[in-house]
DNA sequence: GATAATACCTACCAAATTAATAGGAATTAT
DNA sequence: ATAATTCCTATTAATTTGGTAGGTATTATC
């Protein structure tokens, strides 16, 4: 029950670009690379899912790079995880897309849970936003000062 | 973000070991196996852990098998899943036993998102019983044979 | 118009994890 | 004694993950 690498380096690419989206300046691969210490070849392979799902917008060429595809309070955290992993579900029966119906699927009761797990933990990434994020870093940058304070002088 | 097959399985063989628990008779690996149609050498080590766990009971030799190690009641599905899979969480970095520190750890804003979703996961799972899904198994029952004597005749 | 910086695309590869097999020892009811 | 069972450890096969690689297309800047 882990999510993999795509889903949280994307999130994390996701949060460095809207972190400059203020400036409305393209952020390159190389860059977002280098703040969140990522290979570039591999992240590339992750914007391009991002881009593909429309969560960002991409200029080629010199000076190019990636800028939100939506604003930050309008993307959630779980259409990037989803975009980035697929559709979060615990197992393949209760998948809303699944392949094939599973044969135990009438009368086997360990469903009812894996269905509910999948729709919680679909809430709790589709509550949280970009902006939210953002917010709470700043949060988290105050109590850093607080307690440098603290403790320091 | 899925949950591997010595989860579901266990699962499953506990509720079958559940099912036959009014009798006390102790339930084979072989006869589990088969109710379930899985392998019997995995389903071996799926046991194993459960036992490990103190969640089923076992009786070697003849005659010999498991039954539960508490009451229906007493066995919720996340003991079951925490014993076969480790602690569920969505990302290491939030796991309560986790071997190192992520370096980012204290301005990471994605880690608020992931104790959220490792919480109301366990939390999901830590609601219901053995108990409580032999209650369902039977309320699915009852629904089948009303939705056959409509169909049906 | 040349150059450098960028995204885009597809294929491939290596490591890790998962799922399962296999062989045999120990125990116990009959 | 025998057959049925759990217990333990090692090995292997399959799948997924996490990346690397090579090359093309586009565009700002000089």
């Amino acid at each position: 029950m882990k999510l993999s690498t795509r889903g949280r380096y994307g999130l994390r690419a996701m949060l460095d670009i809207a972190r400059h989206t203020e400036k409305n300046e393209p952020v390159s691969i190389a860059a977002i690379a280098q703040h969140q210490d990522l290979s570039e070849r591999y992240l590339e392979q992750i914007m391009m899912s991002l881009k593909k799902a429309g969560l960002v917008y991409s200029s080629k060429g010199a000076k190019g790079g990636y800028t939100l595809g939506k604003k930050p309070e309008d993307i959630t955290v779980g259409e990037i995880i989803r975009a980035l992993e697929g559709e979060i579900s615990p197992v393949e029966c209760v998948s809303l897309q699944k392949s094939e119906e599973c044969i135990r699927a009438d009368f086997c009761v360990t469903r009812i849970i894996w269905r509910e797990v999948r729709d919680v933990i679909n809430q709790v990434l589709d509550k949280y936003s970009l902006a939210d994020l953002l917010k709470e870093e700043k949060n988290l940058q105050k109590e850093e000062n607080y307690a440098d304070g603290l403790s320091g002088s």
